[in-house]
DNA sequence: CGTTGCTTTGAACTAGCTCAAGACCTGTGG
DNA sequence: CCACAGGTCTTGAGCTAGTTCAAAGCAACG
């Protein structure tokens, strides 16, 4: 991908994430290792970020999976993105304090804290590190509005295909993706609140996409036999994802990079 | 609002809108009254911005009102944002210059170009005007996900609701609230493909509400007799529209500011 | 006046909801 | 090793919010 890669490992998946919606150079390399990190493991189902608190750094997802959520005041709930590593889920608070909804872990995770004075300090000094990044926060935004045509505009079936689709786009990105499947912690209930609809309704319609063999959820574990299919119910064009990579996640998405075995 | 008053009346619209999600001080109006504009008239279904397309500027809303829109593959059709004076809804396009989905004149409008160059320009020499736009971006986002929370978790009353109480707020801001209402060109096609619903049952819901007196939308203006009401239906809490204003849009929202007599 | 675009109405239909119960699994404490 | 509790998934059955299609009413405009 790049030709300067990280010293620091824990940066590793960043660095991926970084180089695929932008060109990372030396400079901005040394910059971002410059950054200090507060590790942190954060178990299932934790918040890191609360609705309505004022935070003042932000948290770099190393390992696991988290998601930003809000609670309606009668009681509904919607999962508003799902972040996998190399995400910086929370990044827009560098601006924006004040939490209008909570990030948690949906998976044990570890994670790295960074002050947000600090990243100001690095942005100030590298200016390009201060588009990369802003960058970052318009493809989150993209992925909102995708999220909204989905929601708005199509049945049950084909949001449930986008969300996997483009969660197999992203996790392959940061190469997370093995035997045509990706690890997938939410239950029934989560992706109902993911998709907008009841528990009951997502079960029947898993069911039936694993009846026509489109794709498989069992076990915690997302498997797609047929990449062509599910796209094709999602209408899934992933060029609001804004890789470099222009053919990223239009054919079966490769792994993109191989995380070092542990 | 602010001391600083920009000398072009072009920019006053520009000018509230930034006063009212953050500082602008006098160097900040300085470098913005600097940024070579290209003014134009958009008329009513125009687009400004096309899917697909790069742009290599942004555009600022004058006068008038313009709407984000994506088609999709299935012929179906959603509004993602609507904006207001004083927004510059492809801002973004400032790093993610190809459009992943359509900017359109809802009505015959007032707008200023702006070559990105010239806007890096403003923003590479004034760090708080590029911290100022960035928070605008974010707040575009914020948005966003309260638009997901309506499509994903509200019925279609509480949807139509919400849309009114937003652009109520938004406009509130710069001043273009008068007698209780602001004009509203959209037609209830149109707002049916804002709320996900079919245009039929739009009609429906606003016949509901035109009998229960909580808002009356006739002749492309909305009138709103009972705010509390409307604002109870759509649960609207302005929080995330992140205006430093803390008050603005709980109470029924006075107008902030008016605009000058032609 | 005739066309065009928008709103309104009716009536049949359906995707998805709610409620409720049973099956299954995993971890915990006795 | 068993029993039980809590969470998740599955199934059935009746219900409702919203859809589709089609037609008619109503302006504004040339």
């Amino acid at each position: 991908m790049s030709e300067v890669l990280p010293r620091r490992a824990e940066l590793l998946a960043l660095h991926t994430k970084l180089s695929s919606i932008g060109t990372v150079t030396a400079q901005m390399s040394l910059a971002i290792e410059g950054l200090p990190l507060r590790l942190a493991t954060v178990a299932k189902g934790e918040p890191i970020a609360r609705d309505g608190e004022v935070v003042h750094h932000s948290c770099l997802l190393l390992e696991g999976m988290l998601h930003r959520t809000k609670t309606t005041a009668n009681g509904g709930r919607q999962i508003l993105s799902i972040h996998v590593p190399g995400d910086i889920p929370d990044l827009h608070s560098l601006h924006l304090s004040k939490m209008d909804h909570s990030l948690v872990a949906t998976i044990q995770s570890n994670v790295a804290f960074i002050a947000h004075a600090d990243i100001k300090k690095a942005i100030t000094q590298s200016p390009p590190l201060n588009d990369l990044f802003w960058r970052e926060t318009l493809i989150d935004a993209a992925s909102f509005r995708a999220w909204m045509i989905m929601l708005g505009q199509t049945d049950s079936m084909a949001r449930v295909s986008h969300v996997l689709c483009e969660l197999y786009v992203r996790l392959s990105m940061v190469g997370r993706i093995s035997d045509n499947g990706f690890d997938f912690p939410l239950t029934q209930s989560d992706l109902a609140d993911v998709v907008g609809t009841s528990p009951v309704h997502v079960n029947r319609v898993l069911q039936k996409m694993r009846a026509l063999n489109i794709v498989v959820l069992e076990d915690r574990r997302v498997t797609v036999p047929s990449w062509h299919a599910l796209r094709e119910i999602a209408q899934f064009e992933p060029a609001y994802l804004h890789y470099l990579n222009q053919k990223a996640g239009i054919e079966r998405p490769k792994p993109q990079w191989m995380p070092p075995k542990a």
